[in-house]
DNA sequence: CAACATACGGAACACGGTTCCGTTTGCCAA
DNA sequence: TTGGCAAACGGAACCGTGTTCCGTATGTTG
């Protein structure tokens, strides 16, 4: 099979790289709801080179984010052979989670706007953790440990929500806790 | 004490009507952060006048849904009174509440917004329901049914979130009846 | 080095919230 | 009844942001 992507001209790839860079700099400090045109403009382009190379938003949020959110997901089976229970290990898995969207500033209100622009970003990250998820639940519900009839997307979806508006008379953490806590079995 | 108020002009009442008349209208049919000029047309005014007797649209929503958010804290006392257990009520009022909010499309996002424009209907919602619902919270801790150390505000901002995206295939019922059961004390 | 496709930049457009300002209209007093 | 004035009005204008278009520049290949 030969390479059928004829390789992109020098000054595109730059050019996606330093959008990248930029994309990351400006999620941090502004969130990722930050205009269009400052990322463009940090990154020394105009605004029609970032729709070339990510014709939707999500799409540079996702591509920023990918690899935290692999590294998410690979946990999850870690965590499961670490830890001392499926519901500890899912417990753990899902701060994780937790901590990487309340640390994104705007993330949360972007995962679950139902706006087209981030199709992409939904889609990637519930093909992504979806799986994880279900993985721990399935075991925690094995191990007789949580109610078996929970759905991995219906509490990711949950567990996005409630990391909206964190802030210090607002812990998400805590409430993710409650949740989690009200998935066991009585 | 004399009326201080010095009576507002017929139309200006006729107007205001209108507009209450027509974002009711249209919140019902096209969400809460339907377009001002909408309800504008709507009303057959002009975009000022939606400025002029409703500061902000966080002023309009709340005109429109204060009814129904005082009959939701009043329910409390009530409930509490009626139901079998302090944390019975709770469980009731609360998917009261969520019923309220899950129905009028897009209102769960404009309460979960820090943005500047819906901080009345932000500071409306908790005026109304932290004190109900730290009523219902404070006799299921006194019962020993929950955790003593509940905050009525996060636990109604948590709730508010979940309300965000009920679709068939996410119900926000479903996980607030998860968040709520956390709540017990084990 | 010529020619061509690729990629670029920024102006232009769409759209929604908000404000401004010239005009109209209800109200009251003469 | 009417004259005057403050209240209220309507819609154009302004601003910020996402998105698209098009003339131009540039890397690549023969």
């Amino acid at each position: 099979m030969v390479d059928s992507t004829p390789r992109k001209r020098a000054d595109a790839r730059r050019n996606e790289s330093a959008l990248l860079d930029a994309a990351a700099a400006t999620f941090a400090t502004s969130g990722v709801d930050a205009p269009v045109r400052t990322i463009a403009a940090k990154a020394g382009v105009g605004v029609a080179t970032i729709y070339r190379h990510f014709p939707t938003r999500a799409d540079l949020v996702v591509a920023v984010y990918r690899h935290q959110v692999e590294a998410c997901a690979a946990a999850a089976p870690v965590l499961l052979a670490a830890g001392p229970t499926p519901h500890a290990a899912l417990s753990r898995w899902i701060d994780l989670f937790v901590d990487f969207v309340v640390t994104k500033h705007g993330l949360a209100e972007a995962l679950q706007s139902d706006a087209t622009t981030f199709d992409t970003l939904h889609a990637y990250f519930l093909d992504h953790l979806v799986p994880a998820c279900a993985a721990l639940l399935t075991a925690a519900a094995d191990a007789g440990e949580i109610r078996p009839d929970t759905d991995a997307y219906e509490l990711l979806r949950a567990v996005g929500n409630l990391c909206v508006g964190d802030n210090p008379r607002y812990s998400a953490r805590r409430v993710v806790g409650l949740l989690v806590a009200g998935l066991r079995v009585h």
